[in-house]
DNA sequence: TTTGATTTTGAGCGACCGTTCAAGTTAAAA
DNA sequence: TTTTAACTTGAACGGTCGCTCAAAATCAAA
């Protein structure tokens, strides 16, 4: 090798990424994109193909970030729920403060993409889906410690988590609705307990 | 007058409305507009002026239809909770078959706009804050008529009421749940009423 | 110090975007 | 039948889009 490349790649994927949560794929233009990474088409070009390659690092990158920021609430606490719930606390208070959106950006990206973006609408409901299925062993795991009952299958409770998550985050999403976050993860919480 | 309009107006906005909830306001090019609705760009703009003009038209019909859609639903049953049950039956299967999208079109605008645009960032956010306070006025009645307890403030129940339809609609639009519906429909008012 | 493979640069391509407007068409009024 | 204001048409404008590629810059190896 003679020449290397001067980029900081995981940076670069992370920025370009906060960009794309932001305003979605399609309303993030390359020129955006140029200037939030300071690279030139090019090199942006060489290193990742397309808008669209970089986009699927991006959203990758994002949905191994969420995965992390779960794994290490679940190890600080014994309690699988009091894991869920301090992630779900996380996400949404603190992080909330500097995120691009209140909403998870595969939910956004599974809004954004119709059948005219094959490619991007399978990756991103994979990635929806391999999170399904990890919360999935969670909730299994959370039944035989005997957290949770057994009256919904761990499969079950699972989709419910998903589905007060993301209807919690768009609502979240509304102007001034910051306060009513904290009561509102609360309340999930005591409805999953009590399915 | 000297010459009539030949397009029906209604049946204009109505069918650039489905055009725009399934592809989004910024994916919906006006190119795509004139074919859908058979009408030449000068006609379109005389009539409505812009791109925006005619979406702002469009979720204002949406918004009026939904709201149609439930107070037929609540004329239809003696319980309010009964009728908005068949409300969101009627909504996530029946209409489903042939709807543009799982997910409601005020959710996709709140989702879709951001400060870049402020219009219809703010109308979006308009409707869905006079839905809530009609549902607020819903629940009022199904506390004042003993259906439901005041554990939850009626706006409380509101709120409650739209994380979980928000979410519902957003885990539906994945591909093959729909014959998870009925089932997750039920566990949604369930968990309402116990809460 | 020279070489040369590799990376970076940025002008610019063709396509498509939202929108305009002069010209053509229409039909009620004169 | 003629007039004329309202409506429709569609070519085309300036701008932005995703992307390309020839030229310049870079730096380890010779």
């Amino acid at each position: 090798m003679v020449n290397k490349v001067k980029f900081e790649r995981d940076e670069v994927i992370r920025t370009a990424g906060q960009l794309f949560w932001q305003k979605g794929f399609n309303a993030t233009s390359t020129r955006d994109l140029q200037n939030a990474i300071n690279m030139r088409p090019g090199s942006i070009y060489a290193a990742f193909g397309s808008k669209e390659g970089l986009y699927c690092e991006a959203i990758k990158d994002y949905a191994l970030f969420m995965q992390n920021q779960l794994l290490s609430a679940l190890n600080e606490h014994e309690s699988i729920l009091d894991g869920l719930t301090a992630f779900v606390k996380k996400v949404l208070i603190e992080d909330a403060e500097c995120a691009p959106s209140m909403l998870c950006m595969l939910v956004k990206a599974n809004n954004e993409f119709t059948e005219d973006e094959p490619t991007l609408k399978l990756l991103s409901n994979d990635l929806a889906n391999q999170f399904e299925a990890f919360l999935t062993t969670l909730f299994e795991k959370a039944q035989h410690t005997k957290e949770l009952g057994t009256k919904l299958t761990a499969v079950e409770y699972a989709r419910y988590f998903q589905i007060q998550f993301t209807g919690l985050r768009s609502y979240l999403n509304r102007p001034n609705t910051q306060a009513l976050a904290d009561a509102l993860i609360d309340q999930m919480f005591l409805s999953i307990k009590q399915l």
